[in-house]
DNA sequence: TTTTCACTCCCCAGAAATAGTGAGGAGGCG
DNA sequence: CGCCTCCTCACTATTTCTGGGGAGTGAAAA
């Protein structure tokens, strides 16, 4: 239980040398550290971005990569479609392989090198930001329950250093911070966020509604948006109101 | 650096109580107990729901919390405006103060009993969860910035602790994840955020408009929406749709 | 002090979204 | 085998939003 407790000059290590990562090549290099270090089959970080995009890097075969990428099997993962609702860290066994899909997935993962033994940290940044650090092995249910209880802290620990590095490294991927809203502004977007009707809005603010369009119009153009929904949907995903 | 792997029991059973807690007090106590183990003025846990709903814990002042709320200062704050926008924890100096809001809401909160600096660690859950682990104390930059340094492992872990005992004590805060969007009704919604109009839409998806109009209306209703931008926006603050 | 910016108000025509109906085929599940 | 959800298409009338204009105040920044 109290791993993260206990002296592991190796991690130790393998933790500094993430801290000074400077680029994703690093977080490749200890992918595979760390699957030496605790003698597993497969350590990965896997991205998934806005439209289905994806970023990984991490010890599965390039064979799977290429075959999980040209599937998409992104919308079939049991792994994904689980840890996306999850906040805690999950083993596979519980996550749900009932459907059909599912099962010729896992089966095909297998062939590939994956092992049946899985264990995944979702990671949730900005903007909307998604990611899940997995580790992976072929051994049977005792062992493998011993292993992730004894190294659930440090894996919830380097599944965060891990995506800081990649936000770090692919800052276009989390994109222009743009100006800000004005007060008016943000009470308007909000308000729109929220289900108001323009002249609900107008109401709400105690102003009339062709002052209101001003101020949706100024957002709007601010934002880069082409209609009021784009708007709302920039000025959320990029944290300028709250909803 | 290496706090989170040398022995310190006290940090361990707090931590180990944190596991084992089993209700909403059991946080209070936890940031009770971790103010006393580190000699600092607050540890607070603070969840910022989507329509702007709070749930706090920690050892603020009565006093600080109500003025918060009634001022609805999560507007204002800095700390919530500069961590909603970053996965790194931050310390509080590094954030943009430079408003005569974020000035006067600064004053306000020292003279409340709030330290002069803080650390805050951004937390994200499913759906949209949002929610901040901060520790705040009075002292000079130095000794925070060590102290800081000396610790950060263990805030972020504590942070994640934190945050899947408040996900599991309150579920009713992330409820109406029931309706799943379809498919194609994930699309509309995807590419309406995306600033595309109804035609444009209808027109990437290759169905009538008239189709495109049945799943927004349907992805309205299962959002609880009142109209397109609310939905879309719904969809996003839930996770359902990444933009 | 000048200039910029946020805030407030107004008109109009055309484009877009909404509300109320309707119906048929494909596929999964008990 | 029904039952269900999902996907697809259609019509009409009404409401709402958008894209062009223009104009005045006050506060803050340059």
């Amino acid at each position: 239980m109290a791993s993260v407790m206990t002296a592991m000059q190796p991690l130790e290590h393998i933790m500094e040398e993430l801290e000074r990562a400077d680029g994703l090549g690093a977080l490749q290099a200890a992918s595979e550290a760390l699957c030496d270090h605790y003698g597993i089959d497969h350590v990965v970080y896997h991205w998934v971005d806005s439209a289905g995009d994806q970023y990984g890097c991490g010890t599965y075969s390039n064979a799977w990569r290429a075959r999980y990428l040209e599937q998409n099997y992104l919308r079939v993962d049991p792994v994904i479609l689980g840890c996306f609702q999850r906040f805690h860290p999950v083993d596979w066994k519980r996550l749900d392989w009932s459907s059909k899909a599912a099962k010729a997935f896992q089966a095909e993962a297998i062939t590939h090198g994956v092992g049946n033994q899985g264990f995944s940290v979702p990671i949730r940044g900005p903007n909307g930001q998604f990611a899940l650090f997995t580790v992976n092995h072929s051994c049977n249910d005792a062992w493998w329950a011993d292993w992730t209880e004894a190294h659930r802290r440090d894996l919830i620990l380097i599944a965060h250093y891990f995506n800081e590095k990649a936000l770090e490294f692919e800052p276009e991927r989390t994109p222009e911070q743009s100006q800000a809203l004005s007060p008016r502004e943000v009470d308007a977007m909000t308000l729109l966020a929220m289900g108001y009707s323009r002249a609900q809005v107008a109401d709400t603010l105690s102003i009339s509604e062709h002052t209101l369009r001003v101020y949706i119009e100024s957002a709007r153009f601010k934002l880069g948006a082409m209609n009021t929904t784009h708007a709302v949907a920039r000025a959320m995903s990029r944290g300028l109101i709250v909803v």
